[in-house]
DNA sequence: TGTTAGCACTCAGGGGCGTCGAGTGCTAAC
DNA sequence: GTTAGCACTCGACGCCCCTGAGTGCTAACA
């Protein structure tokens, strides 16, 4: 592939994402300076064509890029796009506001990626069960309950409301907690050994009481887990991308979303990648093959945290998608260590 | 309006309802026993529409109800629909799951009811700080920060991590604690007399923990108050509906939905009318004057603790809406009751 | 040999037009 | 008061044609 070739399938694709239109020979000769004729440049694309970049939505109409032609500018040909001053205040000042939940974070994260790129963006927050046990404590809150404050080296701070066993007493409750703190004390809360769960058996006598304490230990475990670690935002702004024109891509895109466990597993594929880009049929699942995902994973001291995402149509401001996941990173690591997160 | 009248409206109302076309007279003589020709109906439809129940698109194509129709159908003609067994069971199932925290409560609710009713559904929460002040208590994290737990007497638990001023100790933070116990004990929230203020300011005799204790009380407040406070769900879920067939008319509702507080001025507009329908034109907010709202207060004990509401097109199963909004209605007050509030 | 101009061809989109079906409104008969 | 009949209206649909943008090919040019 010469350099003209890769001049032409670079206008292309820059073009495409801009217009979101296909790309025709003569436009790219009025709006790039080639110095060459349409004509010429019509040649080339019928090269590029045939190497498998491009693709005819039918013969006249324009060139689109292929998922191909996207891997060649995303690896070779795009110069990553510098993030606005404007944005970048925006954003600063959202991190630098105060100290907050780690929650929250994650939450704004998702809103700002998803503002900023008009598309769909993923937070994958770390899973509160791959951190390790800080302690347990209990607050009373009448005579049959009491909460459970559950705290991870993560920043992760959890409550439950607890039933107590007719006849325990919050004071019971409390000797509980310091057993349960002695034994567990940075326990990796989903890999809790055995010979834990044997120690605290041992120290705490009373069955009824024991009971209620692995029912406190696996209550604060589950709950997260399951429900709120994949955080999501955008589906508004997704509606603003040309491709969503019609409501029942729309609603196609809105089920997949839904499922949660897919999205899950899609994610955790790039788990450990840094800054990844997949695109269109490159993805495994069918659903989302006219679609592109940006994902960049974030850490701290070494340790893999989770992943960041963007998903949207394959036309995607990838410059953009790839700084802005970066940046993101940064002040992610960043907050997630101010909050507390020990490695 | 002679009775054969009122039967014609019902069955267009009804039949519009269902068909999401504009309905015609001889539609209603075939599904509809009248028995009248569609001649006949007609006259009754011109009537009608005379006196302003119905309305033309444009002449021929059939009629559609106008709202001051479909007020009249909520009034008098229509039969409140029974919700399925399938229905109550799958609600029944999940407010009896296990005991919950009251966010998820609220969260859920409008799950459900979106998806019973295939629209977006509304739940504003009672405000936590409405309610009175039960407890604080610190945790400690390490050695600058700890964790405040708020707790009140609706059954809201909230967690913020507070920075602690360099110097005060963890001990100090109890101390505090148990100042601001003493003096805020069954204070409502968003009304602490200034006397509480001065009594704290009198018992903490340390001018900077004072300010920390400041700021731990009004961290404490705002945050949930401003963010968390309405639950929305089923943007997804209205797809489904024709009415939002173009993606220009599910954007502009999507914008409208993120205007929090307009949604909040909306339903608490309705605060305390037990259950309440608002068609078309009879919004004041004109964005939505193309489409209804039910909503639905529940209390405890006879104090108001919230809304819950259906906001869809005007075409809408009122009757459905608010059967499920009265039977959810009594699920609410149930686990709000289950999960702590003593009104 | 690579580049360009010219030309015929293709296709999507938009406007104009006739047809069809659903529905109305009016009138006259029952 | 009710109904049948009929002329009329309007939107939706399909068809056709035109236009504009774009291609591919060929022949001429540097």
């Amino acid at each position: 592939m010469d350099e003209r070739k890769q001049r032409v399938l670079q206008a292309v694709v820059q073009d495409y994402i801009e217009s979101a239109e296909p790309v025709g020979s003569r436009t790219i000769a009025r709006r790039h300076d080639l110095g060459v004729s349409p004509a010429t440049i019509r040649n080339e694309m019928a090269d590029l064509e045939m190497l498998g970049y491009l693709e005819h939505i039918h013969t006249s109409s324009g060139r689109i890029p292929s998922s191909k032609g996207y891997r060649f500018y995303v690896d070779g040909l795009m110069q990553p796009t510098q993030l606005s001053d404007e944005e970048k205040t925006q954003i600063d000042r959202w991190y630098r506001a105060r100290v907050k939940r780690i929650e929250e974070v994650f939450q704004e994260t998702a809103r700002l990626i998803s503002h900023v790129t008009k598309n769909v963006a993923l937070v994958l927050a770390p899973q509160m069960t791959k951190s390790a046990f800080r302690c347990l404590q209990f607050l009373p809150l009448d005579d049959r309950r009491s909460v459970a404050v559950l705290m991870t080296d993560a920043g992760f701070i959890e409550n439950r409301i607890v039933a107590m066993p007719s006849g325990a007493s919050f004071e019971d409750f409390q000797r509980m907690a310091r057993v349960i703190n002695d034994c567990l004390a940075g326990c990796t809360l989903d890999a809790i050994p055995k010979a834990a769960y044997r120690k605290i058996r041992s120290e705490i006598s009373d069955e009824e009481l024991y009971e209620a304490a692995l029912d406190v230990i696996s209550r604060a475990l589950d709950d997260r887990e399951g429900r709120d670690r994949l955080y999501l935002g955008g589906t508004r702004e997704m509606l603003s991308q040309p491709e969503f024109r019609d409501v029942e891509r729309v609603k196609e895109i809105l089920l997949m979303l839904e499922e949660e466990q897919l999205l899950k597993e899609i994610l955790s594929a790039h788990l450990g990648d840094g800054l990844r880009v997949t695109i269109g049929q490159e993805n495994d699942y069918k659903g989302i093959q006219d679609c592109s995902i940006v994902t960049a994973t974030y850490h701290l001291d070494g340790e893999l945290l989770g992943t960041i995402a963007v998903l949207g149509p394959t036309r995607m401001e990838y410059g953009k998608a790839m700084s802005l996941l970066g940046y993101m990173n940064e002040h992610l690591s960043d907050v997630v260590r101010r909050l507390g997160w020990q490695g």
